[in-house]
RNA sequence: CGGGGCGUAGCGUAGUCCGGUUAGCGCGCCUGCUUUGGGAGCAGGAGGUCGCAGGUUCGAAUCCUGCCGCCCCGACCA
């Protein structure tokens, strides 16, 4: 492809709405172009790895037995109806004003309505139906670029089958495929791991890339693999033991001390001789949560804990339940349920408030002092914490979700009534999964996950060409000529090359203009280097670069493209 | 949806607090000449509803009101 008649309109300068890197680099390197807030126009050498990645995905999903489909975006209303999911989406979900119609955030529904009285028997199981496709959802917030938007593409298959053990080889598959799509993409990522409770327990993975621009926290460990959404994840935390003789409980007289790095400034005592007071109500009930020093109250295990969503108490509500302002809450005296998490188990000698305001108790023994207490792990898991699994050190930072497979059970088969025939002639659901990949994103976090400070850095088998050929004043016949006919005979030899035989651009442009755009392999010419029959070629990823002699150029190409 | 920030030429911005000629600058774009291995030089030129609407004023990019759009943080995320 010649750039003086491709349409790649590069950016020296950083827009100002871009924050992130892909981002940045995207607009820079011409790949988008936004149209409103989390809606993109994919320009043409954006499209080019829109499409790699769709070809990357195909090929993996025909191997596991897929079958491509193209369902509508456009959707009547009626048959989100039938499942309840016009509500359970609510606003995300776009509704059109002038016809029943909604735009498919996903296609559950689609695949299931086509998969009625067509999938009779367990004879036609089982089945594995997939598409690429656009979606659209309401999004409140688009951000980071392409990652988060109102329109993107998803691939989503679906599995059909007879039993939910012939669901877990279609789930196995899918497992297995989207290992390869990721690894072929090259992208480092991980899995995690979650047996969704609110879904039946249905098993769900989700894969996932280490990014600042995540928007899931979650906690892995490198050595075995162990990944938890810090929400669930557990982790063993370094252990705490109380010291000296055990004392009887004292009050304390404490004006205005509040937080926990008050109390232990004004008692001169370490935080983890601290226990701290969170109330939450549930079922417009108090809880008491007790949490070792500074340790922060994980809602979400708390919920699970209690079977029941929780909020934290109004400071009003505080004052009239235990008699205190929050800062000086305690166990001691307190007449509610209390849980304490697991790391204070054991302890004595504790400090904590005394339900009366400007007063702390010392001497606390949970399990002597505080009758009917309970005790469950309510932590966040941090940085630095062992793995519950191998001992070593866990990871605790921000991922995007790339893919997510999911054992969806016969939710949608149930709700639409897409029965099939089994051996013995009874009518049952059929067993259905569903998987995901955001497209866009995988091409978002590769460049996340391979950019310098000059630009994109794209490998061999993931790029939208092979070679960058750069014609340096190519007014010059003699550059012209040979540039040419490289660019004729490279194209011969089967590599996809981008020419940059543009008349106007000086050598300095085209040469930032190749690395912004990240093609693995430049080939310079120059009239320089011309006199002594030679081209100049240079390594994106690694700087590397060289002189070579024209009738030698091939071969180094091979060298190079093979030690990439 | 809550909080914060921003909106001036294709991109990046100055000017806004404290109203006053023709809205300035860099990049990019067009024409010509020169230059040609790390985002060129000279000369000439085109390009603006200052986000939109209303108001105050002799006079509004600038002050007031309402709306729209974009970014960031948070909430939400089958």
């Amino acid at each position: 492809m010649r750039i003086s008649k491709s349409f790649i309109p590069t950016l020296k300068e950083v827009p100002t709405d871009a924050v992130i890197p892909s981002h940045v680099l995207m607009l820079r390197a011409g790949l988008v172009r936004m149209l409103s807030a989390g809606i993109y126009s994919f320009l043409p050498v954006g499209y080019k790895m829109v499409k790699k990645v769709s070809d990357i995905i195909r090929e993996e999903m025909d191997a596991i037995g897929g079958q491509e489909f193209h369902l509508p975006a456009l959707n009547p209303k009626e048959i989100w109806e039938e499942t309840g999911r016009v509500e359970a989406f609510g606003d995300t979900m776009f509704h059109l004003k002038n016809r029943d119609y909604v735009l498919a955030p996903t296609h559950e529904e689609i695949m299931t309505y086509h998969s009625k009285g067509v999938l009779k028997s367990y004879k036609d199981l089982p089945q594995i139906w997939y598409q690429i496709q656009t979606k659209f959802r309401n999004e409140a917030r688009p951000r980071s670029g392409v990652i988060r938007g109102r329109q993107f593409l998803m691939k989503d298959s679906y599995s059909f089958d007879k039993s939910f053990e012939a669901l877990d080889e279609s789930y196995d598959l899918h497992d297995k495929a989207y290992r390869k799509i990721f690894e072929r993409c090259g992208i480092d990522f991980f899995v995690v791991g979650a047996s969704s409770g609110a879904m039946g327990g249905s098993k769900s993975e989700e894969f996932m890339v280490q990014s600042d621009a995540g928007e899931d926290t979650v906690a892995h460990c490198k050595t075995c693999g162990y990944a938890a959404n810090v929400e669930v994840a557990k982790s063993v935390p370094a252990e705490v033991k109380s010291t000296g003789d055990k004392k009887e409980v004292y009050e304390i007289h404490t004006p205005n001390v509040k937080s926990i790095d008050e109390l232990c400034e004004f008692l001169s005592i370490h935080e983890q001789e601290t226990a701290k007071s969170r109330v939450y109500i549930v079922d417009d009930k108090p809880v008491l949560i007790l949490m070792l020093g500074n340790d922060e109250v994980n809602e979400t295990k708390l919920e699970s804990v209690l079977g029941a969503s929780v909020r934290p108490g109004h400071p009003e509500e505080l004052k009239k339940i235990t008699g205190a302002d929050a800062g000086s809450i305690g166990p001691v005296g307190f007449t509610h349920r209390i849980i304490a998490d697991e790391r204070l188990k054991g302890l004595y000698n504790l400090f904590s408030g005394a339900n009366k305001n400007d007063y702390h108790i010392g001497g606390i023994d949970l399990e002597r002092d505080v009758t009917d207490i309970e005790f469950a792990d309510l932590r966040t898991a941090e940085t630095g914490e062992k793995c519950v699994r191998c001992g070593k050190e866990i990871d605790v930072f921000k991922a995007i979700e790339l893919g997510h497979i999911f054992k969806l059970g016969t939710k949608y088969s149930e709700g639409l009534g897409a029965n099939f025939l089994d051996e013995s002639g009874i009518a049952k659901p059929l067993v259905m999964g569903s998987y995901g990949i955001g497209v866009e994103r995988v091409l978002a976090c590769y460049i996340e996950q391979n950019y310098d400070e000059k630009g994109i850095v794209w490998k061999k088998e993931f790029t939208p060409f092979d070679i960058q050929l750069l014609a340096l004043n190519i007014k010059k016949d003699a550059v012209r000529e040979v540039a040419d006919k490289l660019y004729d005979d490279l194209g011969d030899k089967g590599y996809e090359v981008l020419y940059d035989d543009r008349v106007d651009a000086q050598a300095g442009f085209k040469f930032n203009d190749a690395d912004l755009m990240g093609v693995p392999i430049q080939i310079v010419v120059g009239e320089r280097n011309l006199k002594e029959n030679k081209v100049e070629y240079k390594v994106r990823k690694t700087g590397e670069r060289d002189l070579v002699a024209i009738d030698e150029l091939y071969s180094k190409i091979e060298e190079l493209t093979s030690n990439l």
